[in-house]
DNA sequence: CGACTTATTCCGGGCCGTAAAATAGCGGGG
DNA sequence: CCCCGCTATTTTACGGCCCGGAATAAGTCG
């Protein structure tokens, strides 16, 4: 949520506007009354801020609630035809584009797949522009109604300046992609990490909605969280706060793909957890990452039947539940909202026995004060995400520049004398 | 830092005399001009803001500094006279009380000991308001100029209300020390954690000093940490963020004195190096609390001559290297601070070794962005961190109450009338 | 039509930034 | 030795903007 500093008295109103205008797109419908409440402000002044938020097409009146003996109440809601909004999730094995409306509806969508295991970032951009051009072809909006892109991407990513990706497990070095992608398109450009995207996402929309101090985690091909922190994302000092997966869980392990030893991703990856079973039913398999995710399933689905298959998923919820643990210990969080394919195969029905194994490790007081369940929001949770940065930009900024509402203005009700 | 979310005209002001005043407190004798650039405020305001400041003597204009050519520019300092605060150490063993001046500079304190393996709390709160009561009349201050106490203790502080404190290692389940304090004196109460206070105390004066984010480790009996993110102490949900000691970093591996396997605490804690020590050597003696630290001194420096040392001391390098890369993972500061009495110990020669170690393990990037330095403070940190609560409390609110300053209120040099 | 609730308008007190004026030292010339 | 002009800093005056409280308008229901 915004959190500005203000110095001057037209700040002020910035931030109102600003403080206001997040209470009405995150809380659904609200009355002005409600308004005033959440954000603290007295009635003439919402009044005042909603009047010129309406004529400027970024809220509409959505019908009026009933009232006990007065005047109703109006419905105040963001206006979903104020503008839209692309969000792109860049996977280690296939891409993701999607088109929103202001009010965050889908409305076109565009995939496509690459199978080579290391992505060329020229390739990955190209991929990327024809998805843009493909969504809002579809969607059939105009360009210039476009709010912005938000790009997901499984990496580190650094803010300084333009956007810069260090993305280990696509063989990204220091990608210029932010740069890269301004240079094939007009609109405006945000990138983040997709952890990042997805705890957004689930904080808006899904299992982490209305906590202010929460840990996402994704669990996938790799493993990695988004931390909240007092209602924002966690960034540390260069945006890379929350890298989970390679946080020693045991010193001497199981040797990682990062070339250290016993990182957690060594244990509850989903490359992993495949490769402790081939070890020990002794065969030695090489998985494309393609049939990972069935392989895994498999042997979620048979470790009633398969010693081998229990044993793995025994190791991986006492491996989970540490890291879990270390989270809960370190970061204090309301709610650990375990996400990601794998986490959510796993959560189906394992979480209890994970909660359990977080709780044996966890302190006693912190760990009474988190719940830990799993994700809401389905396969395009991270694309949705990337949505979610250029609204939160521009709701921070408080919707400042008008844009092109479908919707004209709203003439006031009162005489224009 | 205030980052307060300002909604009417007269918290704009508020908010900027906070600013301002925390600029002038912490970065020392500062301009006019200099409080206006890094406070983000006109001149016009600066001026009016200090005037006011002045004339209510929080802040005082101490000498002039060169001018090239013009008028002189005055320097602004925070008033030491304004008031004073007093921080309280409750350790393991010993109770640290301080009174120091609104400069923090220390005027008076008071020392005692207690060997009870289990603190008893009413014991506890009676030590502090002893030391409260003898720092005050060694000082020779006023009780009514006391801004406030600040109270640093050894475990999880939960503030809901009352501060309730939880410390497993002194035996301490749900004790409301601030209720229990505030019945025995008048003086303001502020309760919170040790490494949170010793954190915030390298923030301001040490080696964390001009960082926004840091972590500032405290490895002694226990091991624990602060964290400090976009500049302030990151509490989390509850206020128990930070609990570094008993995150899991060999799942499987020594037992702890929480009953985990594992923790961190087990293998670099002051107890388990000398533990481990003796295991090796296999001696069998328990060693108390009051010696531990003599022996883990000369342990550390006996590992150039005697193998067992060499090895613990090995060991335990290669596990703090391990927890370090986790938080630089989790946190991605830009600084790590090791202080705490074991940690300085070990800071002084093998710094070096515990950075290397930390790099085999932490992500390439965060590692290349991050210092990883000795505390600077001494064995005073701890309560001189409890001194700031009070601090951090009144130049957030903006020093709005007036005191009683020692230097009587100064006259303007303009006309009366 | 009156009661009642909600929304808007008006007004007053405050705030900050811009611009102009006052302040304060310095050095050189008379 | 004194005074004046120079320069840079600080204060003051003014205008524009903002929010909250109270009065007013708007809109339903009985």
């Amino acid at each position: 949520m915004a959190r500005p500093s203000t110095t001057t008295v037209r700040d002020l109103r910035k931030n109102n506007r600003s403080r206001a205008l997040w209470q009405v797109f995150l809380n659904g419908p609200l009355t002005r009354q409600e308004v005033g409440t959440v954000a603290g402000l007295s009635p003439a002044t919402v009044s005042n801020l909603v009047a010129a938020l309406v004529a400027e097409g970024v809220v509409v009146e959505v019908g009026l609630e009933d009232s006990n003996g007065g005047r109703p109440r109006g419905l105040l809601q963001v206006n979903p035809g104020y503008g839209y909004v692309i969000g792109v999730d860049v996977g280690e094995t296939a891409f993701l584009v999607e088109l929103f409306d202001f009010g965050l509806n889908l409305r076109a969508q565009h995939a496509s797949v690459t199978d080579m295991s290391v992505l060329d970032p020229e390739d990955a951009v190209s991929h990327i522009v024809e998805g843009i051009e493909s969504v809002i072809a579809e969607a059939g909006v105009e360009p210039a109604s476009i709010l912005g892109v938000g790009v997901a991407v499984p990496g580190l990513v650094e803010h300084r300046g333009d956007a810069v990706v260090h993305g280990q497990s696509v063989g990204w070095h220091a990608v210029p992609l932010e740069a890269m992608l301004r240079d094939r398109t007009d609109l405006p450009i945000l990138v983040d990490n997709g952890a990042k995207t997805l705890g957004q996402a689930e904080r808006w929309f899904g299992a982490a909605r209305g906590t202010d101090n929460a840990v996402i985690v994704l669990l996938g091909t790799g493993v990695g969280t988004c931390i909240v922190s007092n209602g924002e994302v966690y960034r540390g000092a260069t945006s890379s706060a929350g890298e989970w997966g390679h946080t020693t869980v045991c010193v001497g392990g199981r040797t990682c793909r990062c070339g250290a030893d016993g990182c957690l991703e060594a244990y509850v990856g989903a490359g992993a957890i495949a490769a402790r079973y081939e070890q020990l039913k002794r065969r030695r398999v090489t998985i494309s990452p393609s049939e990972l995710e069935s392989r895994v399933a498999s042997i979620i689905a048979a470790r009633d039947s398969d010693r081998a298959a229990a044993q793995v998923i025994d190791e991986t919820i006492t491996y989970l539940g540490a890291g879990i643990a270390d989270l809960v210990n370190l970061f204090n969080p309301e709610r650990v909202v375990v996400g990601g394919w794998l986490g959510r195969a796993l959560g189906d029905d394992l979480l209890p026995r994970i909660r359990e194994a977080a709780g044996r490790r966890a302190l006693h007081l912190p760990f009474s004060r988190v719940e830990i369940v799993t994700a809401d929001l389905g396969q395009d949770a991270v694309a949705l995400g990337g949505a979610t940065l250029p609204i939160a930009r521009l709701l921070t900024a408080g919707a400042v520049a008008p844009r092109h509402p479908e919707k004209p203005r709203r003439v006031r009700a009162s005489t224009p004398g």
